[in-house]
DNA sequence: CCGTAAAGTCAACACTCGTTGGCCAACGCT
DNA sequence: AGCGTTGGCCAACGAGTGTTGACTTTACGG
């Protein structure tokens, strides 16, 4: 007995998270994630049953989205972008795991079309109906497809600054690229 | 002696594009491209000598892009969205074994890197060069920076139409895409 | 002070992967 | 017809994977 129970399982998936943003699912082996714990694979099996497992807890976080109701109607494209990278920032890996995994694991992109749809429609929806004072019927809502592209934009800058590594994405500053992508996502918003 | 030898190895080529494209580098088995291919595995080692070879040869295609000097002025965000999908809808194939094999692949990651260095960062330097009429020293191009948020655009818009399949961006009509992009590489390309 | 349960190790299983070498059969040529 | 070349298959190897069970060590409570 070296380590509490709780302190080992941390610690586990910590290394977890770390191999899973590096290197994906399938190159993140058990036993390498284990070796960087400093234990035996089996532990993993004992404190989290499956390698499936151990991934669900560990790709297993919120991505929640700010009310675009406060912020001035004319920077609220900015506002937007500035709220990503305030949240990506201080913790890319989980980014990292999501882009990572997305691409190959069919419930992870599954998880992502139901962000889109359920925390981020939502509140664009609600801005744009806010934004035509009165009855206005607002026919044909295409808030669906803004959110789209919203996100398109979002996951394209998200991939090339902490996945692909792509110059000089990579290495700007989060302000210069918030001042760039506000304009954009304020189109996208707002027309 | 059933086929020739030239129309198997075309026969392996188009079925390990197929399975690189929907799987990734990894989940693609050279035993189900055989498979696919209708031979043995061993034949694809005789005809391409590995599977790092195969997907080499399979992942070997050019990206042109086009001359930003012709269409007007105004219009050139919107000319530019309208080549990238030209190219993209006639054989979203390579596209997506580049994106599903750029998060796992350092090589094809430092492709993508070449490819926006080289081919679509001179010709908005090029393009903005043209704009400032005279002798304007333009003293330190941010043609590199630009080209960048170009480039996370349109990754991000693949990404979501071809490997995600997000809706509803993945049923869109590309004319409709290429309306939204249009102004939004458009700010990105001559402010 | 000892027994017991928890924390951890070890070795192995069953499987899949890329890869290899030997064998077989069909065609084209003289 | 005979022969060599060529396209193809079969069986297997070696490495690496997730996973399992039995065994060993450590700490703690009566």
């Amino acid at each position: 007995m070296r380590r509490s129970a709780e302190e080992t399982k941390r610690s586990i998936l910590a290394a977890a998270r770390e191999r899973f943003a590096a290197q994906g699912y399938d190159r993140a082996t058990v036993r390498a994630i284990a070796a960087d714990a400093g234990i035996d694979p089996s532990m993993v099996m004992r404190y989290f049953g499956s390698k499936e497992a151990l991934f669900a807890t560990a790709a297993d976080f919120d991505l929640a989205i700010p009310d675009l109701s406060r912020a001035p109607r004319e920077r609220v494209g900015e506002a937007l972008a500035a709220h990503f990278f305030r949240r990506w920032e201080e913790d890319s890996g989980q980014l990292r795991i999501l882009l990572r995994t997305a691409v190959t694991d069919e419930a992870v992109t599954e998880r992502i079309r139901t962000v889109l749809a359920e925390q981020i429609t939502p509140p664009i929806a609600e801005l744009r109906a806010a934004g035509t004072d009165g009855p206005a019927p607002s026919a044909s809502s295409d808030a669906p497809t803004r959110a789209a592209m919203v996100a398109s934009q979002m996951l394209g800058v998200a991939l090339c600054r902490y996945v692909l590594r792509l110059p000089p994405v990579d290495t700007m500053d989060a302000d210069d690229l918030v001042a760039r992508l506000g304009p954009t996502l304020q189109g996208y918003l707002v027309d």
